[in-house]
This record gives structure tokens, C-alpha cells and sequence, in this order.
DNA sequence: CAGTGGTCTAGACCACGAG
DNA sequence: TCGTGGTCTAGACCACTGC
């Protein structure tokens, strides 16, 4: 119907999220075999297995051997979340950096946290809590726990000078981790850290990353009042 | 070094990524072309394209033509949001699902949603507050906007036998989107819809859909206390 | 068991963009 | 301009899993 879509994979993709789009194949309803498509589009299976595969990671098709393919009944929304190191997400707003390391101690893990990162209960963790500037106004309170078994040199590293983020992502890599968005609520300490009212609804973060079995860094960073968070879907 | 990687894509990613990982390919260094790295692992240059594109993917490596393939400065870290029609979000916790409709009106677009949302000032928008239910205790309040010109039954739909929400996912595709992310503080109102005390960090999420260039739907979407946005990377 | 998607190959041409 | 990644092809074998 419109003047041509070329044999590429995306040309492809496109036909058929509109047959999507516009019901020609309903939801919960099974499309036609690769090898099908491949004939009618005049081109390699190869090239109709990229446009689907494509479709599949963005949920809109489920795709199973033997079943077939089969158009979602509700597509899920997927967004794709793009977590910097912080020095670059503050200087890629056009701000000046700088953090401030606030404290540094070694200690046992306090109990609170042997459920989320488990490591031997009487080995000592780095702790450091880490405030972060840009154009010299607080952005975001970090406080952060290291596993000094999986982050060798840690206990050596002056992380005044490079903060713990930045040096972690550069020295330590990570297999998996997982990742929690939640608000809180500014408490005495807090508001005063970020330099803002009591009170104030905050944008906060978690996040643990491993390295196969062994927990890296355990992570909450807190934003300053007004932080948004966007993407695109 | 390990008893072997087959020649699969996969496979030769991880062998890829221990080198990455091991410093064997340091940051910002370009790493040999996909025909070297071909000929090395005995395998077609597809197979190597392959798994090289999954690193780009992840943002463990930049690629560019005639440049090459060079493993990033400081990988940004990407999590993948998942985002469900709020009904399937709560069954699949376990929970049951109702919700309830607390206002249907149709105005002209407030002016502080213009920016946003852009349609003609003065062409009616059919406005919607809805609260959704877990378990019949509060999970989340709702308010949309929707252009019908660019949902065109949605005028006639009864929104309290379904969701906005869900008509719209199955009604209006849409082919892009924006996301955002914060906290809010409730207030009288809100406290009283979430059962919450007044004052209580909340977590929200606006989202606006498009197709093309004209907007489908703009809401906003304000959790109970105590939620967490969780994921993996 | 057999149909379907998943993957690999060897080769080819193309498009972008750094030098 | 020309090296590099991006893509397409025709064909093959394999792995999973529903029938």
C-alpha cells in the first residue's frame, strides 16, 4: 500500500506491526511460519526471523518452537533505563561536578541488611556514605556498602578523590544485579544533607550488583528534591 | 582456558566479555575487526556480529563503521522496565483486581498540560480519575487525559466495566512514548484515596503515548505507600 | 514424532564516516 | 576513499515442545 518497503528487516518489522496494529492478526492469534513470511516477503527466513526476533524482545509477539508465533494480549510497555555514573549524568546536564566523601568506616554487616547482600556475617564491610554536587548544590546522598573479598584494592583507594560509583563501575565488574526505585521521605538528617524541608517526597534508588554468587556493593542513592527519572518507550 | 566454548553466539560473547572484564581489552581500546575475531574462533563473521551486538546493546562496546569496535569508557548500566496493565500487575502479585471510577469529565485541555500533551486548545479531552484496587485495599490513583481524536471510541466506552487503562492498550496503539519517574508527597486528597497519612512519600509515574505526531493519552499514576519499582540488569 | 523457531555458514553487496 | 560494520541470501542442522 504505501510506495515500498524494502526487503530489510526493518521494512519488515514495519508490515507487520501494522498488520498488528490494525488487527489483521488479533491478539492471542497465530501469524504464519517464518518460512511462510520469507515467501510472501520474497526474501530469506533469515531475514524475517530478525524482524520477529525484534518484535519478541519488544514484547508485542511471543514466540515459541513447535507453537509458533503468536501476537501478545497485552503488550507490555518495555523501557529501556540508562543508569550513568553519576559524574556523567550531572556533567551531561551541563553542571559542574563534585562530591564530598562524608564518612568512611569498616564494620560488620549490620543485620538489617544480611537478607539483601550475604556475605559472612563477622567479615568487614566498607561503608561509606558519599554526598554528590552539581554547581556546587547537593544532587544526590549516597550510601554504599563494599564487599572487600570481591572489590580487592577497595580498602586501599582514597575515595575522596574518585568516588566510590565511579571507581567501582572502572575496577570491579559485576555479572547481574538488581535494581529499586522508591520515594522516601525526608527526614531530619537527610533534608539537612540535601538542603531541603523536612519532609520533602525523594527520589531514592537501590541497587546490589554481583559477581556470579558474590555480592559486590550494596547501594541506596537518594536524590534531591525535584529529580526526575524519564525515558522513552 | 575453560573446557570450552562451543562456537555459538553466546558462547563466543562470554569469551568476549572475559576479555573486557580481564583488562585484556582495556577501556576505550578498539578490539580487532569481526573478520579477525572470525577467523580466531573458527566461526562466521555472523556469529561474531552477533554476539558484538549484544555488547553494543548492553553499552559494553561502541561500535561505528569504519572506526571499529572500541569497549566503552564507563559502561553505562541498562535495566529493562517492564511495564504491565496495572490488573495483570496485581494478579501477578497474587492479589485481586478491581478498580473504581471516580470521575469522567470532558474539557478543553488545562493550560499546564500543554507543553506536554499538544492538541488544539480548544477541542474537548475526555478526563478520567480512576483508583485501582488490590486485594480491595487502594494500589493506585490514576488520572488521564485522552485526546479522542486519536482514540476514537473512547467517548462511548463505559471505563468503569474497564480500565482505561487496559481499553487503551488494547485499543490505541501507539508508537511511542515518554516515561518520568518521581516521588510526591500526598496530600489531603490523596492521603484520603490511598488510605495513607498525609505527608507520606509516594511514588508516581506520567506517562505520555503518541501515534506519530499526534498524542493518544497522557496519565498519571500515584502508588499506595510502601511501593517499589523493582528489575534486573 | 514432527513442526517450528534458533542458530550457524560462506559468501556477497552495501552504507557510513574517519582519515 | 576505502576499511569497517550492517545486512541479506540460500541452505543446512539442531533443539525444543506441542500434538
Amino acid at each position: 500500500m504505501a510506495l515500498s518497503e524494502t526487503n530489510s528487516w526493518t521494512g519488515i518489522r514495519e508490515i507487520l506491526l501494522r498488520r498488528i496494529n490494525d488487527r489483521e492478526w488479533s491478539p492471542g492469534e497465530q501469524i504464519p511460519h517464518e518460512a511462510a513470511l520469507a515467501e510472501e516477503f520474497g526474501c530469506a527466513r533469515a531475514t524475517v526471523n530478525r524482524a520477529l526476533r525484534d518484535l519478541a524482545d519488544s514484547g508485542l509477539v511471543i514466540r515459541k518452537r513447535r507453537a509458533g508465533t503468536r501476537v501478545a494480549q497485552s503488550p507490555p510497555q518495555r523501557a529501556t533505563l540508562t543508569i550513568q555514573v553519576i559524574r556523567e549524568e550531572v556533567e551531561a546536564l551541563g553542571r559542574s561536578y563534585r562530591h564530598s566523601l562524608l564518612g568512611r568506616t569498616e564494620k560488620p554487616l549490620p543485620p538489617a541488611l544480611h537478607g539483601a547482600f550475604p556475605v559472612a556475617p563477622d567479615a568487614d564491610q566498607l561503608f561509606l556514605t558519599t554526598l554528590h554536587f552539581a554547581d556546587e548544590r547537593p544532587y544526590a546522598y549516597e550510601e554504599r556498602t563494599i564487599n572487600p573479598d570481591a572489590a580487592l584494592d577497595a580498602r586501599s583507594v582514597d575515595f575522596s578523590k574518585i568516588s566510590a560509583n565511579e571507581w567501582l563501575v572502572h575496577n570491579a565488574p559485576y555479572s547481574h544485579g538488581d535494581l529499586a526505585f522508591f520515594p522516601v521521605s525526608a527526614d531530619e538528617r537527610l533534608s539537612q544533607k540535601l538542603d531541603t524541608a523536612p519532609g520533602t517526597a525523594l527520589f531514592a534508588m537501590e541497587r546490589t550488583t554481583w559477581a556470579g554468587e558474590t555480592p559486590i556493593t550494596h547501594v541506596r542513592m537518594i536524590f534531591a528534591a525535584g529529580y526526575r527519572m524519564r525515558t522513552g518507550i
